[in-house]
DNA sequence: TCTAACATACTGACTGTTCAGTATGTCAAG
DNA sequence: CTTGACATACTGAACAGTCAGTATGTTAGA
């Protein structure tokens, strides 16, 4: 306590850094809901005052999170799928790897956006349709790359871009946060292999489309 | 108000099904921690105090709503893969559609059961061992349907079976809460179509296993 | 001195839980 | 068939705790 105080701008910053990094930490492991703003004062070395100094409200933290997560996240795959050969199916490979490192570099940045679209999903207001807006840059892409392999004749025709587009992202996601929950008994290099190699066989043409007969029921 | 009173057996059958259904119904819809014990009752059209009357707390409630979701959807997923042909394929066929007539027959069942693991996933507690024992149920079947699917030469065998089983746990459980946010935008039969597809063909040994060069760094 | 950057103390609202009291159902004795 | 003793099914209020947000005090930098 007591630290040697710095100027005023530098004080600044790092009393704003501290408080986003106690408070993402804190969203990610106990949910935003189940946070007080006293702990995130507290772990961030300081008092519930400070939080209302610099942010207008608990929500207005979340806000700012996001917008660093967006940042972060959504422009990094842009760039990647942009910059990738003309082959869908190498656009949606590196989708799966890029997908998987920000896992292993930011994981928390990940794992907020998962969790806060899934505790506010059917809430209104401000920070669902920021959750909202993320998540649709994302599909975007998605669906580029789909409808492109579409077009290249390497991915199957007959389903809607937007449904396999869905069980691509769900089944990242997912698979994400079940890896993030079992670190322990889940190789994540295998994970990503196995997970790199489902989505490219999900969405590839047929080669032996014939046990169509109807099942169950 | 002041209806008419049934017999005691009567009404405290009564009053306990629409204390659960009043319950499954908000915790889906805001989680447990965001449903007040009030606007539960206040949905049963009872107060707050025969709650109590009925559970000895508000975890007892949802103790209570996992045991009948535990009842029906994985007793129903044992018998089903059990009377399924021997071919490994088949049962995997049969795991995707049941979680899919489950969740088109029962959505609230299964989706207390998913969003309740998220919620709980890192608190400890009676809720959360038993969540952990409801997975470890669906994901011992899982399992030993990819093995057998590995004995019989149709999966590939270069990947851990956990690793293999999670993604495809992970993949169901996120592609269904998508479809159920978005219902109106998905269809749901494609939706089932492309995800068995997608499911068979990452599980399935390669027929074109080359692009295995590294890509991303 | 003035003000930015906090800390401290507090408010009002809401929470899960408890409980005394009441209205109604049940059932055996007379 | 009535009645009294008891069980069941609640209600309404209160309690102790927690929380986001606010108002105000304090101190160090400019």
């Amino acid at each position: 306590m007591a630290a040697v105080r710095k100027t005023n701008q530098a004080q600044r910053e790092t009393s704003v850094e501290a408080l986003m990094q106690a408070a993402l930490r804190l969203f990610v492991d106990n949910g935003f809901d189940q946070t007080s703003v006293d702990r995130i004062a507290e772990a961030a070395g300081l008092s519930k005052g400070a939080v209302y100094f610099y942010f207008d409200s608990k929500e207005a933290l979340l806000h700012g999170l996001l917008d660093q997560g967006e940042n972060v996240i959504v422009d990094r795959m842009v760039k990647t799928i942009a910059g990738a050969g003309p082959k869908a199916s190498d656009k949606i490979a590196l989708f799966v790897n890029t997908q998987a490192e920000l896992g292993v570099t930011d994981p928390d940045r990940v794992l907020l956006l998962i969790l806060s679209s899934l505790e506010f999903h059917n809430k209104d207001g401000a920070i669902n349709q920021r959750l909202r807006a993320i998540y649709a840059r994302m599909y975007a892409i998605l669906e580029d790359v789909i409808e492109l392999g579409k077009t290249q004749g390497v991915f199957r025709g007959d389903l809607p871009t937007p449904v396999q587009a869905a069980i691509v992202m769900a089944g990242h996601d997912g698979t994400f946060l079940e890896w993030y929950r079992r670190k322990d008994s889940l190789d994540g290099p295998e994970l990503v292999r196995a997970l790199r190699a489902a989505t490219l066989a999900g969405l590839a043409t047929d080669k032996s489309e014939k046990s169509n007969k109807r099942r169950a029921k």
